[in-house]
RNA sequence: GGCUCGGUGGCAGAGUGGUAAUGCAGCGGAUUGCAAAUCCGUCAACGCCGGUUCGAUUCCGACCCGAGCCU
């Protein structure tokens, strides 16, 4: 069997970038950026872009749409592109659902028109989400059950898919085989992040003081007066560049845009934080004040109730401990 | 020194003679094609001391603090 594949998690600011570099070096590994911003051409500095290469990163205009599923599919081409070349994929980010559609896939449902989806967002507009979930109850009653009526993005996903398809989304979920908590032997997961949330907060605040000071207003600018961009877009949504792009429309001073780029990217690391903490099979490798990593058993391979690993192969014992062995030097 | 207005949770800000909205932040959670998105849950307060009252955050008085005005 092959090696399983590296995924280095974590919340934004954590250091996963110079770590991922150390690993990329040391294993001569590839490395795939797994960031919902960083896909984007022309957000750099506010989505902390490394300078170390990275596959999937800039390959978007941020005019365009890109999704996990896209994620999920051109991941999968560079993994199989990265070994043939017979080097090691390892991926690196802190876009939870990105990972969890590579490595537990999606189901197979075919493209939805987008006019669908506009039209159920102008209906919405009048009707209001709560509507639209009494509607959705009537044809998928299964995915209504499980969304507040207030869930606007879930409402529209579900009910675009019926639209779409014919078919109730949860009728397509159900023809997968059911999810299992087992980890995936493909994948080797490792979460990086400071022991204490106000180490990460620290963290967080220094690094956006460097991207204001690097430029990130004018980033935001050059994309702002480009005219052809709105709000409704996820590269004008992301963290950093929706706040200072309401500060270029004057919706309030640049204190207090600066102040709520740091609260976004707070909230940002908290919600990663709570995907994390119920992923399965996680090795967690906290780290100090200092951004160095705790040797205690901590770091160790966690989740391992029984004997999972009596029966892994010695390749892959190799594998982990080599990880294992380079993070405690790094 | 005098007068006026005001002091409600971490912040902003309603309100009532029977212990108090809401927003933001914080904290927790959800997460199957926008996910750095979207949504849900939750902690937490009436400046201080007396008085009136069955009962005061709400009424009265003193005091403390803040803002403004006046001398």
């Amino acid at each position: 069997m092959t090696e399983p594949v590296l995924a280095l998690m974590g919340p934004t600011a954590s250091g996963k970038s110079a770590l991922a570099e150390q690993l990329a070096i040391a294993f001569e590994g590839e490395l795939i950026s797994v960031d919902s911003a960083l896909v984007y051409r022309g957000l750099s500095i506010g989505a902390a872009k490394p300078d170390y290469p990275h596959h999937l990163v800039h390959i978007r205009d941020p005019a365009q749409v890109y999704t996990a599923a896209d994620f999920a599919r051109e991941a999968k081409d560079c993994i199989d592109d990265i070994r043939a070349r017979g080097r090691r994929p390892i991926l690196v980010g802190g876009s939870m659902l990105y990972f969890r559609a590579l490595i537990q896939g999606l189901d197979d449902i075919p493209d939805i028109d987008p006019a669908i989806r506009a039209s159920i967002e102008a209906q919405a507009r009048v009707q209001g989400w709560p509507a639209l979930h009494q509607q959705l109850a009537e044809v998928d009653p299964a995915a209504a059950a499980q969304l507040h009526p207030n869930h606007s993005q879930r409402i529209c996903r579900a009910l675009e898919v019926f639209r779409g398809t014919g078919k109730p989304l949860s009728e397509w979920q159900q023809n997968a085989e059911p999810r299992s908590a087992e980890p995936d032997p493909d994948y080797e997961c490792i979460a990086l992040c400071p022991e204490q949330r106000a180490t990460l907060h620290a963290r967080i605040e220094r690094r956006l003081e460097g991207m204001f000071d690097a430029g990130l207003i004018d980033e935001v600018t050059a994309l702002y007066q480009r005219g052809d961009l709105h709000t409704d877009l996820p590269a004008v949504r992301a963290v950093g560049y929706r706040q200072v792009w309401s500060f270029l429309q004057g919706e309030f001073s640049l204190p207090e845009c600066r102040e709520r780029v740091l609260i976004a990217t707070r909230q940002l690391a908290k919600r990663q934080m709570t995907w994390l903490r119920s992923w399965p099979s996680l090795g967690w490798v906290l780290t100090d004040a200092q951004g160095r990593i705790l040797p205690s058993e901590k770091t160790a391979e966690s989740g391992g109730e029984t004997g999972t690993a009596t029966d892994a192969s010695s390749a892959e014992k190799l594998w982990k401990s080599r990880i294992m062995q380079l993070m405690r030097n790094f």
